[in-house]
DNA sequence: AGAAACTAAGAGCAT
DNA sequence: ATGCTCTTAGTTTC
């Protein structure tokens, strides 16, 4: 049949030139790649080696580990310096009950029996359910352990471990090295590390997350059967907001981190999406281009926007995908076109106010407080304002990096006239 | 557990 | 500019 494709505006060819531009100078450049991962890799290698022998902890020394994030789902854009790791704890069998007000994103979760298993140091008193904040707390003092034993390959700096955030799942290190000429030391990559319960996949999936991911129409009927059969993760992490109920303070957020790093890269609704040239497509180009937006309107509004951050675009992305699945919708050639249409999709959820966990449909990603009501004003106006001055955010030259091995020039300006007031002065 | 095979994508070069 | 090949990092498989 014929595929009918939702209304596309043309898209000026300024705004075209602009896109196609940006999006060649986007991925990480080989030479800080090789640098990052040199770095992270020795880092992973040398924590997991302390956890499998650590005395303080047993619990953690049966980890594994799972890269994820966007440097591993190969969409990082401008530097290799943010990384993620995910630590998997296996357990006993686990059970979990929703949190009230949060739609299934939150949960208590619970052993099903008493155990003699090494999360028993990791329990409430009642001897079942499973301490987030303590598992959290445990893994920090484990890392801050091994930051301190730990040489950095080379000398390049030093890591340090972050403060805790209060609602971070995540315990994160910054390598800190001093750029040449200066005094100061500048925070050349960071990584975040994140400690996970595995639920596996005989236990099934919660309520909430069995009428989500909806790609039938996009990876098709086998492929969700195939994605929806495998196990599950829960991460530390509690809700924002004060006053928070005693089960609140120790939640686990539901991560179906793996699966999205399977899709992202098993992507096309045929099979063989981008595995010969002439079936490439410019999805995951489209996403780094909105990631590189996002972090364009971070910037500009860094108090507003606080609570916006890459995964409501990787939300958005999902979303478009599964509307827009066929593969001729996303050539190679209709790359402006396609990022216009993912644009325009998060117009939309912004103007209705809403954008479904795409795993979870019921949580939305954009309903107060966790997004707050003025956050999504301020992201309504400087959308409207990017599409009406042919997305200035796009123009700015990526941030710079304080330490690189061959520092190169920056590229020449596109536009020859500089032009700061367009993007200067956005109101608020 | 470790090596080999496979995949994705940057980079250089020829056309 | 476009496409071809080589190289490298990451993942999977046996």
């Amino acid at each position: 049949m014929p595929w009918i494709d939702e209304h596309v505006a043309p898209v000026s060819s300024d705004v075209c030139d602009l896109i196609k531009h940006r999006v060649k100078q986007l991925s990480p450049r080989r030479p800080d790649q090789q640098q990052s991962s040199r770095l992270v890799n020795d880092l992973r290698d040398s924590l997991l080696d302390f956890l499998k022998k650590n005395k303080k902890q047993p619990f953690f020394r049966s980890v594994t580990v799972l890269n994820s994030g966007s440097y591993y789902e190969t969409v990082k854009i401008n530097y290799p310096n943010e990384f993620d790791m995910m630590l998997l704890l296996p357990t006993p069998r686990l059970t979990w009950i929703e949190l009230e007000e949060y739609h299934g994103l939150h949960y208590s979760v619970s052993l099903v029996r008493p155990t003699r298993s090494e999360v028993q140091a990791f329990l409430l008193d009642d001897g079942l359910i499973i301490s987030a904040s303590r598992i959290l707390c445990g893994m920090r003092c484990l890392v801050k352990n091994f930051i301190s034993t730990y040489k950095v390959p080379e000398g390049v700096g030093r890591w340090v471990l972050n403060r805790k955030l209060p609602s971070s799942p995540a315990v994160t290190l910054s390598l800190m090295c001093s750029a040449q000429d200066a005094d100061q030391e500048s925070e050349l990559m960071s990584v975040d590390i994140v400690p996970a319960l595995e639920v596996p996949e005989s236990q099934g999936w919660p309520l909430a997350a069995q009428h989500g991911l909806q790609v039938d129409n996009w990876l098709g009927k086998k492929a969700r059967r195939d994605l929806t059969k495998q196990c599950f993760y829960f991460v530390p992490k509690k809700p924002k907001g004060r006053n928070l109920s005693n089960t609140a303070k120790e939640s686990w957020r539901i991560s179906f981190s793996h699966i999205e790093k399977q899709i992202i890269k098993n992507h096309g609704h045929a099979r063989t999406c981008c595995e010969a040239p002439a079936t490439k497509c410019c999805r995951k180009r489209c996403l780094m281009l909105l990631k590189c937006l996002i972090e364009g309107l971070k910037v500009r509004f860094p108090d507003e926007l606080e609570r916006l951050c890459s995964y409501h675009g990787k939300t958005v992305f999902l979303h478009t995908l599964s509307k827009r699945g066929n593969d001729s919708q996303w050539a190679p050639s209709d790359l402006p076109s396609s990022f216009m249409a993912l644009l325009s999709a998060l117009e939309d959820h912004v103007s209705n106010s809403e954008l479904p966990h795409f795993f979870i449909p019921a949580y939305n990603l954009f309903a107060a407080p966790a997004f707050p009501r003025k956050a999504l004003s301020c992201l309504q106006r400087a959308l409207d304002e990017q599409r009406k001055l042919g997305l200035p955010l796009l123009k700015l030259p990526s941030p710079a990096h304080p330490l690189t091995i061959n520092p190169s020039p920056p590229d020449p300006p596109l536009c020859t006239e500089r032009d700061n007031s367009q993007t200067k002065n956005m109101t608020t």
